[in-house]
DNA sequence: GAGGCGGTGACAGGTTCCCGAAAGGGTTTC
DNA sequence: GAAACCCTTTCGGGAACCTGTCACCGCCTC
């Protein structure tokens, strides 16, 4: 089942209409704050634990739908942590945090079973995206909501990361998807480039805002040339996606 | 759930009929009272701290829909306060106060949760458009509420900052809009220069008085060029718009 | 008809935005 | 392991745009 939340984007909900409930545990507070905020605002419920034994009991109660595992955690290790976690609930999906240079191996294979993982520093976006897949395919949600985003004659699936406009495909960079993704889930808003910068570069992204007039102008040029514009600048107040006939 | 207020205009109320409460907090005294002033004139119930010991205290048995909150106050960081904060009211949203060279790498995530911030100086029409912004999308106040204002054939969307009249969109400046969504906001009342400058224009703002006719003629070019007009003078008070039929 | 108020053109200064160029880092290819 | 390639980011110039001041004129009021 899709809805309208207050935001005006269509999120997940439980086939009964409730909220689904996401457990985060990672033993940085910074970090299970920053994903509470922004998972809340996804309009899911959230709880956090900053260690494995924590969120092994608040697994047990809270019965989340899938959860956010950082693989450092100081009590144990990350992988015995998901195996309590597998013995209580055996079928939540699983997105794992694992440090960028985190050896490979130790997380290869852990996607086999439909789970997913991102390194840190990631951007919101990239996790509320991964986290709303593992969720849509758990079948936790409904299934009629699907992975298309349209506006106007712009479409984009996050589930193939194809991009086409008026039928003609669009060939986007990982960081030009996930910049038009997150304009196309807020379609006629006004996007500030501070919130830009917060949701689509990673949180430790220390840089100038003007990478986020630079890749509008990728954008522009891959999505707008030549046609109608549905890229719009709101001077000093930030950017917004339209459709074109209006 | 909407009404309407004394003023005339109408306002956010929660679900149970209440007024919205708001907590601000702010070490300069002067400008707690100017927010209070200008929040309560909203028909909000207001409180406010000088400190971030007062705020987590007053947070607590205040139970606010919404915080207002300086980044620098003396007892302790403002991110300190945030977390705080947010273990009392996780759902709380925040906007914060900045100072215009901040650096941004403070405030850098702050927007993520769905919170938002505007810098000193401010101007009060934007913290309070920011604000009804933040609370209307949290769910504090009935859905019902949106983010249009229309007076006669004249609609403006605070999300999209997208103005027409009579179907045809119209382009403003970020004062312009500013101008137009106070006057919107009070159909049909007389709004004297000083107000106007009051709420539209930063509250540091040294200039002259003239600047608000400059753009309120601008406003006349792109609003009432070639049609009957809808925003009045009323010679030693004052301006106010109306529906062109009447 | 004098004085005050309001409207608007012209303009200067500042800010914001756009985008070319190029460097740095990572990845793929051979 | 080197070369080639792609992606991301920084830098900076130039253009476009926005804001507020000043000056002047016209209209309203008394």
């Amino acid at each position: 089942m899709t809805t309208t939340s207050p935001q005006g984007r269509t999120e997940l909900l439980r086939p009964d209409g409730s909220p689904v409930r996401v457990l985060v545990v990672d033993d940085e507070l910074s970090i299970t704050e920053l994903l509470s905020m922004a998972l809340r605002y996804e309009g899911w419920q959230i709880r956090s634990a900053g260690d494995g034994t924590g969120a092994i009991q608040t697994a047990r109660e809270f019965r989340p739908d899938a959860v956010v595992l950082d693989m450092m955690l100081p009590d144990m290790d990350g992988l015995t942590v998901l195996g309590r976690l597998r013995r209580e609930l055996p079928d939540v999906p699983v997105l794992f945090l694992t440090a960028k240079d985190a050896v490979e191996d130790r997380i290869a294979g852990l996607t086999a079973g439909g789970d997913d993982y991102v390194t840190k520093p990631f951007s919101l976006e990239e996790v509320v995206a991964r986290l709303r897949g593992l969720i849509r395919r758990s079948g936790a949600a409904d299934r009629r909501s699907d992975s298309v985003l349209v506006v106007g004659d712009l479409t984009l699936d996050e589930d193939s990361h194809e991009v086409s406009r008026a039928g003609e495909s669009i060939h986007l960079t990982a960081t030009e998807f996930e910049l038009l993704r997150f304009l196309m889930r807020n379609p006629r808003r006004v996007l500030s480039k501070a919130q830009i910068l917060d949701r689509v570069w990673s949180y430790d992204f220390g840089g100038q805002a003007n990478v986020v007039e630079l890749y509008i102008s990728y954008l522009r040029r891959k999505i707008d040339a030549g046609r109608e514009p549905m890229i719009h600048t709101r001077r000093g107040a930030g950017y917004l996606i339209k459709p074109a006939a209006s």
